[in-house]
DNA sequence: GGGTTGATTAGGTGGGCGCCGAAGTGTCGG
DNA sequence: CCGACACTTCGGCGCCCACCTAATCAACCC
């Protein structure tokens, strides 16, 4: 008995803590304002409570809660407050759980009406990193020409590697971060490549002007041929069409 | 401005559903619940209503909001009610939230007091796999004999699938379960083995009679020699010391 | 300086919910 | 059958907190 209150006390304390911080989520107004933060970008007080539908006095109380909690981070310019995420593992940690929270309540099926057919379902960023159809559709790519191991988890292969380097993406490697890491992708239900190297890839297209963002949202459109990534024709004519 | 609106009612229901989610965890009760659940075993109302320290009542509302939500799964038997966690990728995700949750509010150095000190520290579960010293030296020893690689995310060598083999440890596969995994420890904050061959293992060594698990909690008192596993003599001095 | 805009503080309201004690239902044992 | 036990339902209490309006502060622009 006395063994077992020793250990209740230990992890009573960490479920204070575990709580606080699920506390942060807990709310429809947080939670909208950390998932349109997943576009990696950093967001005004004012288009932040338009977003989530509140008055100003309102997020800003919401946003000295998330910016204490570690969950955000701020930087002060002139009368402006823009706020970000904290870090990618905070993002990957936010995209697991989006994409596992709705699993269990909502019906899949359900996604296959209208959602399915707008720019965001097509090709969109996930915190860093592509996401939607285009980010599914690269990710098998690389699969189908060797770049990408799955026998256990996600590996770069060698050729993977030199396939990076051929096509002159910088990968930076952070502390802790993983080179390539699979996420669950929200509206195909399929994993779709993230980490270091889903980053870098992401930022080299942007950077060569074959996707742009489309204003307001995480969704993209897609305007080169992006030949560099070997996507079949099909999925190219997808990505394409109605931009 | 209309694709703003058109994006933000899409991301804004995804909010509700995110905070829903979390709001199961925004508990103090329930967080407690949820990491007692973290031994992967069934637990009766009773049993989690005196480790969170609340009455009856109180517990028997909690578990209903759980199992509702999909979070904890239930069995009937007689008048007697067993909870556990649904499943593998739920004890993952919790994992993960304790294990980044108290990272930014507490101090590391906090740990290098009584809490390293005892059974919990040395050894103990994490759902259905090894954790504490013992969980992060089985996972080196592996990385220094060569049966992991570490080189991108974490995967198995084609040394680690036989050495399993010879061991004689089955590896269950579940779809969409990856056979290795890597989970951060709590009490070292590095990481140890999961996944498929992480709960392998565990099972192996407590079906062999090498660890037992103490009572009340996810404690494990090390017995054997665990001679497979191939750790060094000093750490299998340490794991043995005051049992 | 005066007007505009972004953000914050203060004050007040309402709803949600975590908790308990008491009473009720079902199950097991003698 | 008749207690003992595990659990649930009910009613009510009290706190927390998300929200708004109004007012204030601060930065920018003419």
């Amino acid at each position: 008995m006395s063994a077992r209150q020793d250990v209740g006390v230990n992890t009573s304390m960490e479920g204070h803590e575990l709580a606080a911080w699920a506390k942060m989520l807990a709310d429809a107004t947080r939670a909208t304002v950390c998932l349109a933060l997943l576009d990696g970008r950093a967001w005004t007080a004012t288009e932040l409570a338009k977003r989530a539908g509140v008055s100003r006095p309102t997020i800003s109380e919401h946003l000295n809660l998330l910016v204490d909690g570690g969950l955000l981070t701020e930087v002060r310019q002139g009368r402006h407050r823009y706020v970000k995420l904290a870090g990618p593992d905070t993002a990957e940690l936010l995209e697991d759980l989006a994409a596992l929270a709705p699993r269990r309540t909502e019906d899949v099926t359900n996604l296959s009406g209208a959602s399915k057919r707008g720019a965001f379902a097509r090709a969109r960023t996930c915190y860093d990193h592509f996401a939607g159809r285009l980010g599914v559709a690269l990710t098998d790519a690389m699969t189908d020409r060797g770049l990408l191991d799955w026998s256990s988890g996600v590996a770069l292969t060698p050729a993977g590697v030199n396939w990076l380097d051929e096509l002159g993406v910088v990968v930076e490697a952070r502390r802790g971060r993983p080179a390539v890491r699979s996420c669950l992708d929200v509206t195909e239900r399929r994993p779709h490549l993230a980490g270091a190297t889903g980053a870098a890839l992401c930022t080299h297209a942007l950077r060569q002007g074959w996707v742009t963002r489309i204003p307001g949202g995480r969704a993209l459109k897609v305007t080169g041929s992006m030949e560099g990534f070997g996507l079949p024709a099909g999925v190219m004519l997808d990505l394409l069409s109605r931009s």
